[in-house]
DNA sequence: TTGTACGCGTTATCAC
DNA sequence: GTGATAACGCGTACAA
């Protein structure tokens, strides 16, 4: 255990005390600015830890205080653009009140949720962040006594320590939709998300609703299955056309579909949006970037992160926060274009141009 | 203190020994399985485990343990497409081995990145793997004696606690720019990455010197400035046009960089590959389905990263570990085009297609 | 095989 | 203001 060179030579608050010639308390005190301290200490101390390179221990410091000062964050993949962006956020927000995130994946899998979970307890974050979590409510509050939690994309009972911030995907598949059929489309398909997502089926519900307000009624026959990744998208578009059902738009349950489905149009040499218009969810950072750059449901994924940190660090310290559900906007770009017997006699509408939005 | 029905229940390693009748090292060694214990009193400690819900406390294990079975990663920003997969394949290789990675962003900035460097010693991580750090080697030398350090995509002076995995940028951008040279094309425009990050002027070299090694000479004319974004890419493809240079390719640093690019085209109505040849670097996810599919230089990101872990790991664990440069490898797709007077009498040759390649 | 006692590096509660 | 002293929750020699 001694010296050889490679061991880590960590310094201890005791032995800044000695080289300083105070106690320990009144290092602590310092280090914490819990109380005043006579300057000449004050000044002894702070070049011992200078000269020693003293870096105080978080976990001797957590394991006596009882808090950690680490928000666990429960995504369901970092290497999804989509969560990418609320990480970010989270990251960001988390940084000025003086919290480190903890990231862990749980790819889509309630038992692995659940073990993360219980990791968050054992390593006793002061608190936690959900992504889309499928874990059920009961367990939820049950966790819920351990650390104030946070869920984002969902709405659940809230209480002093359980919170959730629901998104309104509903009303933004029904904008989507509803910016086809004013666009003169009626017949419109759509990609679905995976069967199990609570909020891939609020979009499907999104777009029958606007189909129906419109009186254009909803065709099962227009109803594609994906799973929120392009090969789904492409898949999925690709049976449309085998199973030859005909529509002049494509409305998919969210970019990466899009990309997909875009790519099987390209393949058949069909033309966006002069053939098929096609509409995205979410308005990822390079669907703007999109040929031609996509029109689609933007969510404010960044601000959302954002606001989640503030609020886990309001619940943290016992503040009371509220929550309003976050609306979603259609973001319209240059994959929908006008079709059939125009209204106005206009003989060909030049394709819109919304300028190219900037991304960070 | 008491039970006010809110505070959580943590329950502590002593009182499962007390209900289940035994000392604390005992219910210690069976969680650690660090000794035979009786099978009446490790059933009796395990029901009182179930019983009580107890989470071992991992803070005052890592105190007692010297260890905390965690690794620090410093990213540069969690929200680049680019570092989400080195995330995933570092998070799933160190799954298995037990570590926990401590996920950190720096946002390209050498002061960030050191006070990160601190916050792990502080957390007393286990070791440490860097995503393109530019932290001076003499600093990461120091660093290295609190824990083993890997530095990716980078190479310098390697000893038992400090490693590193050079990429091969210069090897792979000569490689695309041979590639386009090959395809009969000689006026090749490149844009930059940023001036100070290192494999980005790797693989100007790289481009550089595919040219002179064809005779076809470096033209600085040729280069433009870039920030490895889609705006910086988008800017300085249309600066190129308006400085009234002629060419017939462009290599672009990396695939961000190479969206901008392609959207630049499509507004001024210049078709890819037909009119213009685009080559990106990196092989993002979504390149595969950028329309049309992008010829780019791709990097196994998510590979890289699970060798990363178990590199450290093996570090961790005093064993010695041999890094190999990762070589990079282009894909052909869609955006390149053979141009001008072909070798061969063929009249207009088809373009080529790949088959769509799967996103992980 | 099992229990006791001490140490890990801090914070916090006391007196002084 | 400052310094002992006792936690914090667990691992681990050491002894039994």
């Amino acid at each position: 255990m001694n010296d050889d060179g490679q061991t880590p030579p960590n310094v201890t608050l005791e032995e800044i005390a000695r080289a300083a010639g105070v106690s320990p308390s009144t290092v602590s005190r310092i280090l914490n600015g819990s109380a005043r301290v006579l300057p000449a200490k004050q000044k002894a101390v702070e070049q011992a830890i200078a000269h020693f390179n003293y870096r105080p221990n978080v976990l001797a410091r957590s394991l006596a205080s009882g808090k950690t000062d680490t928000i666990g964050v429960l995504t369901q993949t970092v290497s999804s653009p989509f969560y990418a962006e609320w990480l970010r956020g989270i990251e960001d927000g988390l940084y000025e009140p003086g919290f480190t995130p903890l990231f862990v994946s749980s790819r889509w899998n309630v038992k692995d949720e659940m073990s993360r979970m219980e990791q968050f307890i054992a390593r006793r974050v002061d608190g936690i962040i959900l992504l889309h979590a499928q874990i059920d409510e009961a367990s939820l509050i049950e966790y819920s006594r351990h650390a104030p939690l946070l869920v984002l994309g969902r709405s659940v009972q809230n209480s002093s320590v359980l919170a959730s911030l629901p998104i309104d995907n509903l009303q933004g598949a029904r904008d989507a939709t509803r910016h086809l059929i004013d666009e003169g489309h009626r017949k419109i398909a759509f990609i679905a998300g995976p069967r199990d997502h609570e909020d891939a089926i609020e979009r499907l519900d999104g777009y029958r609703m606007a189909l129906e307000e419109a009186g254009v009624g909803f065709d099962p026959e227009l109803v594609e299955q994906g799973d929120y990744l392009e090969t789904g998208g492409l898949a999925a578009m690709e049976r449309l056309f085998v199973r030859g059902v005909s529509f002049s738009a494509v409305f998919c349950a969210n970019d990466q579909t899009a990309y997909g489905a875009r790519l099987t149009l390209f393949r058949r040499g069909l033309r966006v949006p002069e053939d098929i218009s096609l509409v995205g969810f979410d308005d990822l950072p390079t669907s703007s970037y999109m040929t031609p750059p996509l029109t689609t449901v933007r969510q404010p994924t960044y601000e959302i992160g954002r606001l989640a940190a503030q609020g886990i660090v309001k619940m943290i310290r016992k503040q009371s926060i509220e929550l309003s559900p976050i609306p979603l906007k259609l973001v319209t770009r240059e994959t929908t274009q006008r079709i059939g017997p125009s209204p106005t006699p206009s003989t060909t509408p030049a394709p819109k141009r919304s300028k190219a939005r900037r991304q960070q």
